[in-house]
DNA sequence: GCCGTTTTCGGCCCGACTGTTTTCAGTCG
């Protein structure tokens, strides 16, 4: 088993044990651990083998015990007879907003309900009202969750949860009694998948502000309304909450209500340590009042909460607990790559594949927007339901884009397109064209378009092989993952990061919101092996060049600087990067 | 189940809200 296998069995034992009615604390160890999994650098059979499990911080004695079953086994035999003792339906309950472990417990020992039809049949029949600890509300109120997750889904990208965000929040830095707005939560920390979004605004006048909110356009409905509070589901399911805070209280709430939750943690014991309280409302020097704003400590910028604690200030994108602490305390976060620093892109698509514009309208689009050079990287002749060229077709576009970028050198105008291709990797790592087709382009991107189903070592055998061509400059979207649809194909993702890091090879951060692949997580381990991250939009649509402003954001989350994404680079170095993988100078 | 410059036991982040209660448990973020 892998470690994300692993890690899923690690989480799924937590909740598990949490409708088993456990020590809560006992369940978040099961978490904790296997989040340690999931950014380890090092192969887990490794430290298995080794038996330096237990060096990982949050993985003691117990749980090193059976990690090493699942990892030599793939099998727990802990896990299975605690899972042989819970109905499979009960976890799926917990996704219904109010339903916690307790209560489905309880719907469980005292009704017999083991699955969300079971559940639904008994809150209609009028059964749960009547149980104690619940009431009409709470049974009208599981219907309604019901009703719901059919008809939405619960996670939604990024990039639709931004799109609804951006009016919201104009609507608020309008609106005359708010000071400071904000959102807060996953969608500030730009993590790829969002559950709800948050927004964080001070103000005077409160109520005001949640009655703006509330009824704003786009609202379906209104599911929760207090005084500095309120809930609204807007088109397509998504949730929005919003809180409002006294000015004095916001960059407080606005660090509590971006969380992560992890990272919050380790803050409120940072502040513990130092004799201090935190919450939402303000950090504290005393240790039972924690609403008194005479005892609290003045900070009017997150900076300077950060600064209290011993911290440098860090950007929202990194806070994960992951490695943020201990580069803090070190010092200034150096500065993380910027959208704005990238100078082109180097994969995307034309209407010669199954992209939308011509040659022409993508270069004058590019151009406007201020890029230096842009890539057509259209598919090869095995992506056959996206119009792959073939070598005849490719040629011809070689000598379409040759005579483009002749006639803007005519004009004195610098932007450039650069001839590329998506090139198949085929069975056995084989790719699509000939090296000496490739040799004739200034770009060569390899991905994996088909063949899916093969087993962890064939794919990453693929995969290494085409990293080790000399005329491949990256791996596109390495994993093939599609958010919220589609799994990662099998594959060892750290030996391939490995194979790129010897060969010189670059990885993709694909920016098509739908992908964000490779993951953040794994990108401060490939920039510990010194390979370089592309950001590319994989644009088939000249739209679709602000994915990279997205992408930007969850780079951001992988630690990566300018210094570590080759398309940050003009266009006259990038041309010598292009021919030094190439063995050229 | 983890962890230790209060180290092998006794803690483990903390407050708001909701609905059900008559003093609070459960859920959520």
């Amino acid at each position: 088993m892998d470690k994300a296998q692993v890690a899923a069995v690690l989480n799924e034992i937590g909740t598990l044990l949490e409708l088993k009615g456990e020590n809560p604390f006992k369940t978040r160890a099961y978490g904790n651990a296997a989040r340690a999994l999931e950014v380890l650098t090092e192969p887990l059979e490794t430290l298995v083998a080794e038996g330096r499990l237990g060096e990982v911080q949050g993985i003691g004695e117990a749980l090193e015990k059976k990690i090493a079953e699942l990892v030599q086994t793939g099998r727990l035999g802990y896990y299975e007879e605690l899972k042989g003792s819970v109905p499979p339906g009960l976890v799926a309950m917990l996704a219904i907003p109010g339903l916690g472990p307790k209560k489905v417990k309880a719907l469980n020992d005292k009704l017999g309900v083991e699955t969300i039809e079971q559940l639904e049949h008994a809150c209609s029949s009028g059964k749960v009202a009547g149980l104690a600890g619940f009431g009409e509300k709470t049974q009208a109120k599981i219907l309604e969750g019901i009703a719901f997750r059919r008809a939405y889904a619960s996670r939604h990208l990024l990039s639709d949860a931004l799109a609804a965000a951006e009016p919201i929040l104009e609507r608020l830095r309008a609106h005359p009694d708010v000071i400071r707005c904000s959102t807060a939560g996953s969608v500030r920390r730009f993590k790829e998948t969002i559950g709800d979004i948050d927004f964080l605004a001070s103000s005077r006048k409160p109520a005001a502000v949640i009655g703006s909110f509330t009824d704003q356009p786009g609202v379906l409905s209104v599911s929760a309304r207090g005084d500095t509070k309120a809930s609204v589901v807007l088109a397509g399911g998504l949730q929005a909450d919003l809180r409002v805070v006294r000015d004095d209280e916001y960059p407080f709430a606005l660090a509590y209500f971006t969380g992560s939750k992890e990272h919050n943690i380790v803050m409120r014991q940072r502040a513990i340590v130092r004799g201090l309280r935190l919450n939402e409302y303000g950090l504290f020097r005393s240790a039972e009042e924690t609403r008194d704003p005479a005892r609290r400590v003045r900070c009017r910028t997150e900076e300077e909460i950060f600064e209290r604690l011993g911290l440098a200030w860090i950007p929202p994108e990194l806070r994960e607990a992951q490695d943020e602490f201990a580069a803090a305390e070190l010092g200034p976060i150096p500065r993380l790559l910027e959208w704005t620093d990238l100078r082109g892109a180097l994969h995307g698509h034309s209407n010669w594949s199954d992209g939308r514009h011509t040659l022409e309208e993508i270069a004058d689009h590019m151009e406007d927007l201020g890029f230096e050079y842009w890539a057509v990287t259209d598919h090869s002749k095995s992506s056959f339901v996206a119009h792959g060229l073939d070598a005849g077709r490719l040629r011809r576009q070689i000598a379409a884009i040759r005579d483009i970028n002749r006639r803007r050198a005519d004009e004195g105008r610098t932007f450039r397109l650069l001839c590329g291709s998506e090139v198949d990797i085929l069975a056995e790592g084989a790719l699509d064209f000939p090296d000496e087709l490739l040799a004739e382009l200034d770009v060569v991107v390899a991905s994996l378009h088909q063949g899916f189903s093969r087993n962890e070592a064939e794919m990453t055998r693929r995969l290494v092989k085409a990293a080790e061509n000399r005329y491949v400059h990256m791996l596109g979207h390495l994993t093939g993952r599609l958010l919220l649809e589609r799994e990662p194909y099998p594959v060892n993702t750290l030996a391939v990061i490995d194979a790129c890091g010897a060969a010189g090879t670059w990885i993709e951060l694909n920016c098509n919101p739908r992908r964000f692949d490779l993951d953040w997580r794994l990108w401060p381990h490939a920039t510990r092996r010194g390979v370089k991250c592309v950001l590319n939009p994989d644009a088939h649509h000249n739209d679709q060049a602000g994915f990279l402003r997205l992408g930007a954001g969850v780079a951001r989350k992988g630690w990566l600087r300018a210094a570590d994404v080759i398309n940050t680079l003009s266009l006259g170095l990038l041309q010598r990067e292009l021919n030094r993988k190439r063995g050229r100078r």
